[in-house]
DNA sequence: GTCTATACCACGATAGAC
DNA sequence: GTCTATCGTGGTATAGAC
């Protein structure tokens, strides 16, 4: 291409790195060398570490987000006037998301893992550019769930859009055998089994019965 | 007490700014000024900055395990010799939670958000040493919804146990108001009340059919 | 037991040769 | 477009006075 490749070769080591160190935890350096490239010249592409983190995340995430916008309007139609039933939404949402572990060129499952991480990032810079480029996407989302689920509570519903996220991140997050020694046994956790597994999951914790006669006790 | 106050003091600031930018991106000079103490007196009490963090956990998981385990045994005693319920497994795993954050001694919800963004850390060296330590009690519950839920297979029960500890997680770990603006209005979100919204959501997801006869598609 | 002072190193970032 | 050399800052950790 005719911007070089070291371009390209840095943003690949940069989000490898991110993945499993964590992007605090990276050096500029660290990334140079591994890309076979001189850290220097990190800075002739970008300005600032900010500005490579924020690319890294952009290459994947604007395709990401345009796939999802895609099929959820894809169901959204299939189904007018009724809204997309539960199923639909969540399949728009999760879908692309093995779209994504399936082409390395589109990240693979490495990309996943940084983004389960990322939705915990404590780096208030991060979080505030990912919120300004991709919140508009989940938004989307949360207001096909509520049209799916007219009688829950908009609190709720919120609620459960946060649990879902958190189950998809944390998943994504972890590597293929859980970091909290969870059995000693070995199971084949591919990225597509797992997700295939969220599926009805989900739907069941979003179709749950909503009052919670659940007596949770803070005290012994 | 004997010990000097100084050493509960920089555990404090510690956990508070651990919790709110992360343990990496948290130095020790910074812990030493917010603590009202010399960042050089902290290599009195610790002699690295892992072994710091190490304590910061220490003091808050130990009484947590302990409840949550003294929890299930009373659960298990009660039903015996049948197994503990699935919401009574599931109350005793996530109830704790909600005993840490009602009392600021123990943690309070400082400590939970801290705790929410642990299980996602990148950092070898802190999961290593929580999986270590407390890596037992998870099994023990791991367990015990096996027995619970005798009818689903060990892959499926060990996913979505993954499933419940993401969405504890990302709950806790995300502040009231999520970073990913689900939603301008004002909510009222307590970890109260997320954590009593939770367990429908859970026990749902547990009990949900087995089968995945969703297609989840790969490719658009 | 807590402080000051400081060693030492890796970080992000810049300048300028090529 | 990529390299080397280097700056200033701020990190962990240590030595030693008090």
């Amino acid at each position: 291409m005719a911007r070089s490749d070291s371009r390209e070769r840095i943003l690949d080591a940069a989000e490898r790195l991110f993945a499993e160190q964590g992007v605090a935890a990276t050096s500029l350096r660290e990334i140079g060398t591994n890309a076979q490239a001189n850290p220097g010249s990190i800075y002739f592409h970008w300005k600032t570490k900010a500005d490579l983190v924020r690319d890294v995340f952009r290459r994947r995430l604007e395709p990401l987000d345009a796939e999802r916008v895609s099929r959820l309007d894809a169901a959204e139609r299939a189904s007018a006037p009724d809204p997309a039933r539960l199923e639909e939404v969540l399949e728009a949402l999760v879908g692309p998301m093995l779209w994504i572990a399936s082409g390395s060129d589109r990240g693979g499952p490495g990309f996943l893992r940084l983004l389960g991480r990322t939705y915990n990032e404590p780096d208030r810079d991060l979080v505030r550019m990912l919120r300004r480029d991709h919140g508009a996407t989940l938004e989307r989302f949360r207001a096909a769930l509520a049209r799916a689920l007219p009688d829950l509570p908009e609190e709720q519903l919120f609620a459960r859009f946060h649990f879902a996220l958190g189950a998809l991140a944390y998943t994504l997050g972890s590597e293929a055998s859980s970091h909290l020694a969870l059995g000693r046994r070995r199971r084949p956790v591919s990225g597509r089994d797992v997700l295939r597994e969220l599926m009805p999951f989900l739907v069941a914790g979003f179709a749950a019965p909503k009052a919670s006669s659940s007596d949770l006790r803070a005290s012994a």
